[in-house]
DNA sequence: TTGACATGTCACTGGTTGGTGACTTATGTT
DNA sequence: AACATAAGTCACCAACCAGTGACATGTCAA
């Protein structure tokens, strides 16, 4: 009766998984729900995929689900190559907050992430930790990065940060007391990552000396 | 032929769900899961609790799972008078993300804070959110408060950072280099922690004209 | 001691899950 | 036209799930 494609019904079943994890979360996600939300088959779930671990794998690995560099800076990369580190910074600081707002599922698959352990969140792990270092080796390139400033930890932890601002905005509104849904709030938040940076890449001078 | 004590049950019944929260997150969590790990029938749960929504609100609610403030900055409430706005900044965040480190069931609360909204997640949120503030009422006290720095925002943001860092090591190794789960990593998480706040509280003047 | 009630055990339901084998039917090749 | 194979449907399995009613038994008051 119906008409047989098969990359048809594999993105069927690709979509129907997406939507699913946007809706619901990770909490409702099997077979029997992706095929049913898909519109069918489980069977094929199997034959196509193999299982719900390689579809997941299909679903995480190969969707538009993390921005690229030039995404978040929201410029061309030829462009960044003449940027401050200062400059450089904060763009893609903010970017990755605003690219992650837009991007429902990608946060869905962040929130996965953080739950268990397993080849699968190791692949996912590998692949954007390397998109880490490649943005790190852009900033490290530059010759104005202060001495005795850990500028990979700073970045770290502002990233963390905005992610997990973002992540917890879909179960909160506010977080000490700062705006999470409102754009007022993530002004504020944006206007923290320009001070952070501001003031870490101006101010480094008696750092060391200090901490003793 | 067992005991009959009420207390008791209900106090293996809730260890046994933070036992199994611990061990096996909150995925494998369910009335039979979690009286079969209590040893205990699993219609009791819904006697004395009322089902598994109201165990996980007792739960949740009543344990000993968020650091106090004495707690976070390692030291008396009756100390922290005396000191520097830069010190009790640094000296919180750092406290906070050590006891979190020390609290496996508590990142689990917050890992599944961040997936579904609903009453719960509400409550839990409004606890934590009017400890967040008194914290902040703390830090606003001392009027060394640099002026044009939005220091709620910078705490939301380093506290947000130090909190998805801690939970993420759970699932990676590495976050932009920085090692999650090794001392000498963490020791760069601190570091990172203090170069900011030094920055930030030190570093104010010509913020404003700055940015535009 | 008797009776009332709280405490705990057991068995069962209806529904869902992941997974598999058998089946029908369309498609494309020879 | 005959055929092999791929595509999709269906029925079924054992295991698990949440939830409930019936029952046995310990505890305590009258």
């Amino acid at each position: 009766m119906t008409i047989r494609d098969v990359e048809k019904t594999k993105e069927k079943i690709l979509d129907g998984l997406g939507a699913l994890l946007a809706e619901e979360g990770f909490g409702a996600l099997g077979v029997n729900a992706v095929a049913r939300r898909a519109g069918v088959d489980k069977v094929l779930i199997y034959r196509y995929f193999g299982g719900m671990q390689k579809l997941l794998r299909t679903y995480a690995i190969g969707g538009d689900f993390w921005p690229s560099i030039s995404q978040q800076a929201g410029a061309a990369l030829s462009e960044l190559a003449g940027m401050s580190l200062r400059d450089l910074s904060v763009r893609l600081l903010k970017g990755h907050m605003r690219e992650l707002l837009k991007r429902p599922r990608t946060q869905e698959i962040m929130r996965w992430e953080l739950l268990k352990r397993n080849e699968l969140s190791d692949e996912l792990a590998r692949a954007r930790e390397q998109q880490g270092l490649e943005i790190m080796q852009l900033l490290g390139s530059l010759d104005d990065v202060p001495p005795g400033v850990d500028l990979a930890a700073v970045a770290a932890l502002v990233h963390a940060g905005l992610s997990y601002l973002v992540l917890r905005a879909h179960t909160a509104d506010d977080y000490i007391g700062v705006g999470l849904n409102t754009t007022k709030g993530r002004r504020r938040i944006e206007n923290a990552v320009e001070t952070i940076i501001d003031a870490v890449l101006r101010c480094h001078s008696d750092e060391k000396e200090n901490r003793k």
